[in-house]
DNA sequence: CACTTATTTAGAATCATTATAAAGTATTCC
DNA sequence: GGAATACTTTATAATGATTCTAAATAAGTG
């Protein structure tokens, strides 16, 4: 069972609730960007079964600080994750309110001359917003 | 009189609120990044005189609005809010949850690849997240 | 199976932000 | 200047995403 392992692997309990929420993110061709809403919807209609509030947002916190999932650094009301976690940037559609991935292929290499004394480089992303 | 003739020239009546928030957020050498509470904290500590939580928010939207402010798309729980309005990027300090200005010429020319079709780029902007 | 530890859950609490609507102020026009 | 009008401020309430709480349940262990 690919989930179970995946979990166990980084010492999360394999629960339904958890097994649950892994088939609605990663059992797909394509990645997708969510908030939290959204998926609880998405799992709704999914799965024939409840899964509280409270635990979707604990097990997408799991996630994401074991690296499965990503936030998208954006302002809106509500967080948006990303299951694509894959170094990579993103278009955001002002008018339609949407983000759409700009691999890292589709952006020239950056190149941060500035360096800060005792810190490296995480992460670089790149949002560029759209409009008509 | 510099803020009045601003305010005037984008349609926004010079209040004596408006004249303060202006005062605190453009009458220093320096440009700063900051929220709505940081905000607050500092016309309190400037100003003898009491402003609204609600004009505040209202005041940085039109500010904001007519491009005397930009927000920084960052996750966060609170807005942050530029007054460095020129073109540039941010470092996020991850461990101090401070921001650090990136200036354009700090980052090599960034070219997007992709179009979007009948949509046209309105602003490239670059978070660099630091760890320790 | 007992025992320990992690997880789920409903509901309450928190807190940034936005909405409301009444009182106050700036602008316009005579 | 002095209405009349439109915009602004304000206190306060409402909203809504997120986090907290503490009791019930489930998983891992031997
Ligand atoms: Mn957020
Ligand atoms: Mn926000
Ligand atoms: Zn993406
Ligand atoms: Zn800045």
């Amino acid at each position: 069972m690919k989930y179970i392992d995946k979990l166990r692997n980084s010492g999360l309990r394999p629960t339904k609730q958890r097994l649950q929420i892994c088939k609605v993110l990663f059992d797909t061709k394509k990645t997708f960007h969510f908030t939290i809403n959204d998926l609880a919807k998405k799992i709704k209609k999914q799965i024939n079964d409840n899964i509280s509030l409270a635990t979707i947002y604990n097990t997408i916190h799991a996630f994401e600080k074991k690296g499965y999932l990503k936030q998208i650094p954006i302002n809106s009301n509500e967080t948006y994750f990303d299951t694509n976690i894959s170094d990579h940037h993103h278009f955001y559609d002002l008018k339609e309110e949407r983000l759409i991935d700009l691999e890292n292929s589709d952006v020239g290499p950056i190149n941060i001359k500035k360096k800060i004394n005792g810190k490296k480089i995480k992460s670089v992303e790149v949002l560029v917003k759209l409009e008509d």
